[in-house]
RNA sequence: GGCGAUGUAGCUCAGUUGGUCAGAGCAUGCGGCUCAUAUCCGCAGCGUCCGGGGUUCAAAUCCCUGCAUCGCCA
């Protein structure tokens, strides 16, 4: 009857930790399987991760580990995040599986039987720094960006995927299932970019290059590109090509990405499937990303975006409700800790918590903690329908729930806690209750109320299940229910008439943004009262590797109204940093000054944009003052 | 440089085919209730619907142009 359902995260590259993004799109997938779940699909989620490639080599090495060794840790704090977050995948993938691997060789072979991989030679600039080829475009003045050395020509030879010949068929195919990508504007980008004609896909990397990978079953000098053989996850987890999972579920593939990621899955995955005679997947849903502010000077951006400090300080369930209403899916949002709260203390707190908590207060008071009994014929003296409402949320919600519009679902179930805070407000129970001759009409007003935060219950949880399932026990439903099916949710009512029900607890308790905002203070305000930092001795000092430094190339970074990036010489060589002045400085201004570097600094990213090191500067709030050297002195050198 | 998108109240955004379209939520101010988590309900603002031109009886909505922001591509 209703279709299976089978939905995929990325498989998470495993160079670094979990973030928000991660967390974002794992949540949409298990928020759309509980969904589809309600409606009554068999459902399957898949995460996992993806763990070859050059960069995960150079990872492990920085952390002194074997690319096994490293890969199986990383994978591992992905794996023991999602139950976390009250995400259960049916199945965590790693490319590095033994199974996996064999469906990789078997794809690949079938598609080099086929004629669709042929052997060529690609010449290119290289950087032997980087260990990896640059376009002109990355080039920084005709050097590599990372090591300042001008890259070197070199012919390499590699396996080519034929992906041109599959060119006009893909732009048929999605013109033909308008839906296929979503929403449409992601659709529009990958139509627009099969205007120009397609290149054949590199998918192989020499061993003298690169080991960590799947070799190549028709060339053993090769390894597999780390796209080619991640794409496949999708179809290896689920047994390809004879499993029963793979028959059941294919046919009904909803990929979930993020937006950077558009062009593999919109283009190399169907061409992928294309060649290898596999049905292409049924929709790609597409979202965009969080634009973290960080509320908290002192704190570093990590630790806002670190799931578990998210799930801690907020739960899970306000979290995945924050992160789905907030955002419209598709488009990018602006992620930050007073949005959070607002969302928590208004919609949460205000708005359903105390609802709750106001109508079973009153119940318990009133009727003795037992349910009385349900007249439909004592409906309709008041002008509020609340049945008749909760037909039309219903509709509403799972419309948009099968859209992949969350927070118009959301929007939708808070506009029906409106409508029942109203009724309240109206049918003034309290009033009933003092008049002798209205005890069927507050029967009939509490049980309404009753019944419509049941319906909340039911509609939640995809969301937020812990929340549904305290509502539901409080409500005197099946405890051993995970969830209600959509059909179930309709029928009003439901809850037995002289059920006792157990107190009520607090939903979400309301938050004080002072309490989380405001203990670190920033530098900004209080540099001036701080007391110096504890004493250190000579030892932590020499740990602190500081160089004289000369700004050879400075400039603004788009978007970044606090930020410059800097090019500075180190004497033997040149890097960049990027420096929170731009406030006080224009860029020309620093042009060939000599400043004081911390070298050894770990390298962070703002705004996309490297730094490797920072710039010595006294920062207050309304001023800033560059350290500079007074007298000339090479570049390099050590300040002591 | 090419293609595309967006620009609506302090903030985040709805506004389908041009005619109650000037809206919602949050934030702000005022009033009301007391069952409730100082919550809830009601009322009130503030907007040159980016600027300029045009089509039309009528445009936030269509056309042209300028500016700004963003995305993809080169």
């Amino acid at each position: 009857m209703t279709d299976p359902f089978y939905i995929t995260t990325p498989i998470y590259y495993v160079n670094a930790k979990p973030h928000l993004g991660h967390t974002y799109t794992t949540i949409v997938t298990d928020v759309a399987r509980r969904f589809h779940a309600m409606k009554g699909a068999e459902t399957y989620l898949l995460t996992g991760t993806d763990e070859h490639g050059d960069k995960i080599v150079k990872a492990a090495e920085q952390n002194g580990q074997s690319p096994r060794e490293y890969v199986d840790r990383i994978s591992q704090m992905f794996a023991d995040l999602w139950p976390e977050l009250n995400i259960s995948s049916d199945h965590f993938i790693r490319t590095t599986d033994a199974s996996h691997i064999a469906v990789v060789i078997d794809i690949l072979q079938k598609i080099y039987d086929k004629g669709d991989i042929y052997y060529s030679e690609y010449e290119g600039l290289y950087c032997f720094g980087c260990e990896r080829f640059f376009n002109e475009r990355e080039l920084v003045d005709g050097k590599c960006p990372d090591h300042g050395t001008p890259p070197e020509v070199i012919k390499e030879s590699n396996y080519f995927f034929k992906m041109s010949r599959y060119q006009q068929w893909l732009i048929d195919t999605l013109k033909e299932n308008p839906d296929r990508i979503r929403p449409e504007r992601y659709r529009n980008e990958v139509l627009s970019f099969l205007k120009e004609p397609l290149e054949d896909l590199c998918i192989s990397r020499p061993k003298s290059r690169l080991q960590w990978g799947i070799t190549l079953p028709f060339d053993d000098r090769y390894v597999t590109y780390v796209w080619f053989d991640a794409l496949i996850n999708y179809i290896s987890a689920l047994g390809y090509p004879d499993g029963a999972l793979f028959k059941k579920f294919w046919p009904h593939a909803h990929h979930v990405v993020a937006k950077d990621i558009l062009k593999p899955h919109g283009i190399y995955w169907p061409t992928m499937l294309k060649a290898a005679g596999i049905d292409v997947y049924k929709h790609l849903m597409v979202h965009g990303y969080w634009n973290v502010e960080d509320s908290k000077m002192s704190k570093s951006l990590g630790n806002v975006v670190d799931p578990i400090y998210l799930k801690e300080t907020y739960s899970t369930d306000a979290i995945r409700y924050f992160l789905m209403r907030e955002m419209v899916f598709g488009l990018d949002s602006g992620f930050s800790e007073s949005a959070i709260i607002n969302r928590i203390n208004s919609d949460l707190a205000n708005d359903l918590g105390n609802l709750f908590s106001r109508v079973l207060g009153m119940f318990h008071k009133y009727f003795k903690s037992t349910v009385p009994h349900y007249d439909p014929a004592v409906q309709n003296d008041f002008q509020l329908d609340l049945r008749a409402d909760a037909e039309t949320v219903i509709s509403d919600y799972c419309t948009a729930m099968e859209n992949f519009e969350f927070h118009k679902a959301l929007a939708s179930v808070w506009e029906y806690i409106g409508k029942m805070n109203k009724y309240v407000d109206v049918t003034a129970p309290w009033e009933l209750a003092k008049k002798k001759d209205a005890k069927k009409q507050l029967d009939t007003v509490i049980c309404n109320l009753l019944e419509g935060l049941r319906v909340v219950s039911g509609l939640i949880y995809p969301v937020m299940p812990e929340t549904a399932a305290t509502m539901q026990k409080h409500l005197g439903m099946d405890p051993d229910r995970p969830f209600y099916r959509i059909a179930e949710i309709r029928e009003w009512p439901q809850i037995p008439a002289n059920r006792v029900l157990p107190k009520a607890v607090s939903l979400f308790p309301r938050i004080d943004p002072e309490t989380i905002l405001k203990p670190e203070a920033g530098p900004e305000e209080s540099v001036s009262t701080l007391p110096v930092e504890p004493e250190i001795g000579f030892d932590d000092f020499s740990k602190i590797d500081l160089r004289a430094a000369t700004v050879i190339h400075a400039e603004n970074i788009p978007k970044a109204d606090k930020l410059l990036r800097l090019e500075i010489d180190l004497g033997d060589h040149t890097r960049t940093i990027v420096a929170g002045i731009a406030k006080f400085y224009r860029p020309e201004e620093l042009l060939g000054k000599r400043i004081v570097v911390l070298a050894n600094l770990k390298p962070a990213k703002l705004m996309g944009v490297e730094s490797r090191g920072m710039l010595l500067a006294a920062v207050e709030k309304d001023a800033c003052s560059v350290a500079v050297l007074d007298r000339d002195i090479p570049a390099g050198t050590r300040l002591k």
